[in-house]
DNA sequence: CGTTGGCCCTGATCGC
DNA sequence: TGCGATCAGGGCCAAC
């Protein structure tokens, strides 16, 4: 269940280590993590071998990690000449021989999914459980680490995507001011804390359409990085049934409800991300999540923080829905 | 075209 | 002790 804030635990822990980290070995033990991958394992494997990372970087609960572009003909044909043991002493090379300012082209893009993780792992540390891709890393900071992509139930994946620019020439997500965005990721609306993130275009699309309100938190396209934990937490705090109708919100209660999403993800954010039976774990491995402070998600039975009745959990778009009957009433209002 | 329902996928847990 | 049933839900796509 890792939404925005453990996405962003995840990007701001890798970042540090992934910086002109050069790719050593790819070992794939699971194909299906690859399913969003445009070709088979070996093709992935040959993409990411001796490729360079820049920098990690995060829209809503998508993550990438930017390639430098491969070197150059020229550089290939100089370490030919001059001869090379590794991969990893042929990025060196390139990096010192070519100097091109290029923009990364393509990026290793990932999603956890349900109960993905990414674990960094020093060599000889012992094997995550669950781990169906591990990428071997020389870095300049750490040395040789080991990525490992852990994820039980297989929704998330791993995936080399080209870079495209931007709509808006903002920056593509957080992490990097590179106004570029894997292709398979352009199609994701911006987060609700990224500084680009247009509140009267979403205001706007809530008065348009025709649907539920938790509907259209958790509508990627519209806005992104929310969950159904998130969703129903920022909602009991708005006072809004998950079923109101987004059409009928005011502009006043739509506005709470934003600020409240922001307030939400930022508390989670400052936190360490929030976590269930250790399904979700941050970059170290260690468990980080404060469960303890949910008020809506998973209470169900338990008094509701504000009026103290039962919180109630119901079905809605085959999840749990999790919300205070007596502080969110559906209101049907005659447009 | 906007909206909606169904499907994918497996380990942990529970009850008998 | 063993085993089957149940549960978790993000993202995508077909269908309406």
């Amino acid at each position: 269940m890792p939404e925005l804030p453990e996405v962003e635990v995840v990007r701001a822990g890798l970042a540090p280590a992934v910086h002109d980290a050069t790719v050593a070995s790819v070992t794939v033990f699971d194909e299906r993590s690859l399913r969003r991958h445009p070709g088979p394992s070996e093709d992935f494997t040959d993409r990411l071998i001796g490729r360079t990372f820049t920098s990690a970087m995060r829209r809503g609960k998508f993550l990438w990690l930017p390639l430098k572009p491969p070197p150059s003909e020229r550089v290939l044909s100089e370490i030919q000449e001059n001869g090379a043991t590794s991969a990893t002493d042929v990025v060196r090379h390139a990096a010192t021989a070519d100097q091109s300012p290029e923009f990364p082209t393509e990026a290793l893009v990932v999603h956890l999914g349900m109960s993905g993780q990414v674990l960094l792992r020093a060599p000889g540390a012992p094997d995550d459980r669950l781990t169906r891709i591990r990428i071997g890393l020389s870095t300049p900071a750490h040395g040789t680490l080991f990525m490992n992509f852990a994820d039980q139930r297989i929704f998330g994946s791993m995936a080399i995507d080209e870079l495209v620019p931007t709509a808006d020439g903002q920056p593509g997500g957080c992490g990097s001011a590179l106004p570029l965005v894997p292709r398979s990721v352009a199609h994701i609306a911006r987060d609700p804390l990224d500084p680009a993130f247009d509140d009267r275009r979403f205001f706007a699309a809530l008065t348009t359409r025709r649907t539920g309100v938790k509907r259209a938190l958790l509508d990627q396209a519209l806005i992104s990085g929310i969950g159904n934990i998130y969703a129903d937490e920022a909602l009991w705090a708005a006072r809004v049934h998950y079923d109101q109708q987004t059409n009928t919100l005011s502009r006043a209660r739509a506005k709470l409800l934003l600020a409240e999403v922001r307030a939400v993800l930022a508390k989670a954010l400052t936190e360490g991300g929030t976590s269930f039976d250790a399904q979700y774990v941050n970059v170290n491995g260690a468990s980080g999540y404060f469960s303890h402070s949910l008020s809506a998600y998973g209470q169900q039975g338990k008094p509701c923080p504000r009026c103290g009745r039962p919180i109630v959990r119901e079905q809605f778009m085959n999840r749990g829905s999790h919300f205070c009957p007596h502080c969110q009433r559906l209101r049907v209002v005659t447009v």
